[in-house]
DNA sequence: GTCTATAATCGGATAGAC
DNA sequence: GTCTATCCGATTATAGAC
């Protein structure tokens, strides 16, 4: 019998919720053990207690993200503006929780304690995938998907440009057009 | 009166490439001071001549790769395959080497030493101007530019698709067409 | 489940010889 | 310009109390 209030994170959660904040903030040097412990609200022995090692901690943020990912593309799929509109409007936008996760992956990138990159593509072929579903085309789907990933680049970088709500228009009415034709 | 062959790159250069490639191989964390001036045959006490600290040899990376995107993009302009043909093979091959630098930098982002993400803008702002510059209408251009680092994105995680050259041509079509009926 | 204390290692940087 | 030797701080991980 838990005596934690149903709305209160565990505390396995909460530091995974860290890791990525100071992913975000810091890069991955930031993330160390210390702090990611800290800003969760606890020491780092109560950390390795969930996570024996730095390692696992890593994994364990990485799984995460795999399945958020994929529920993410499930609930993309229905979207009432379109996958695209959706797909876009999604990783053009720095603050959304979805792409907040895959923004700190990206900044793990080439650690040596896990295979991000792995868990990255897998994330992004569940999202082809949904595109995919949407626009028969494979070659304009994966169009559709490449300036969604700019996107991402580009927060990353944080460099938006006053264009980019105009190209998600202008890619939403391509991909129309080409519906209207293929019929 | 120096006495090193032409042929023969400056230390300088050499711990940079170093760096550039610990950075692919391992990410940030593998990229540590001894390691880059071992893997360029120096010890870490030569490096240190050259570079008082790691912040200024993670400088020194950046601004070398500010001026060779430059200087690429100025030589895209004129490429016989047109810009938008030249921008999306750079970016889609992986060992092109201002790619690898790019990637490199990519790698680096968010370290707390230096502004990875400020050059990094101002490396893809280059690309932009250069391919706007053949390209009167800004969102278009704007898309084939978010298409290309849609494509460094992707070289980063290691995930090409089978579709992406079919991509390329469908995107210079698509640029051409709007040039045929903008005249 | 969470804490403190501590061991062991590693990375950045300085000093000074050659 | 390059080297070795050394110091110091930070970081991962373990051990064991509560």
């Amino acid at each position: 019998m838990s005596t934690r209030p149903a709305h209160a994170q565990p505390t396995r959660e909460l530091l995974l919720d860290s890791l990525e904040t100071l992913l975000l903030s810091g890069g991955s040097s930031a993330a160390t053990l210390e702090a990611v412990a800290s800003t969760a609200g606890v020491s780092k022995g109560g950390l390795l207690y969930h996570f024996g090692s730095k390692e696992a901690l890593y994994q364990g943020f990485l799984d995460r993200m795999v399945v958020r990912s994929r529920a993410e593309a499930a609930q993309i799929l229905d979207a009432p503006q379109g996958v695209v509109a959706a797909y876009l409007d999604a990783s053009s936008v720095a603050d959304d929780p979805s792409t907040r996760t895959v923004l700190a992956a990206l900044r793990l990138a080439g650690v040596p304690e896990v295979d991000v990159e792995a868990a990255l593509a897998e994330s992004f072929s569940f999202w082809y995938e949904t595109i995919a579903r949407r626009i028969d085309d494979p070659v304009l789907a994966r169009m559709v998907q490449l300036v969604g990933d700019g996107f991402y680049l580009h927060a990353l970088i944080g460099s938006g440009s006053d264009h980019d709500t105009a190209v998600v228009e202008r890619v939403v009415s391509l991909v129309a057009d080409w519906q209207r034709d293929a019929s």
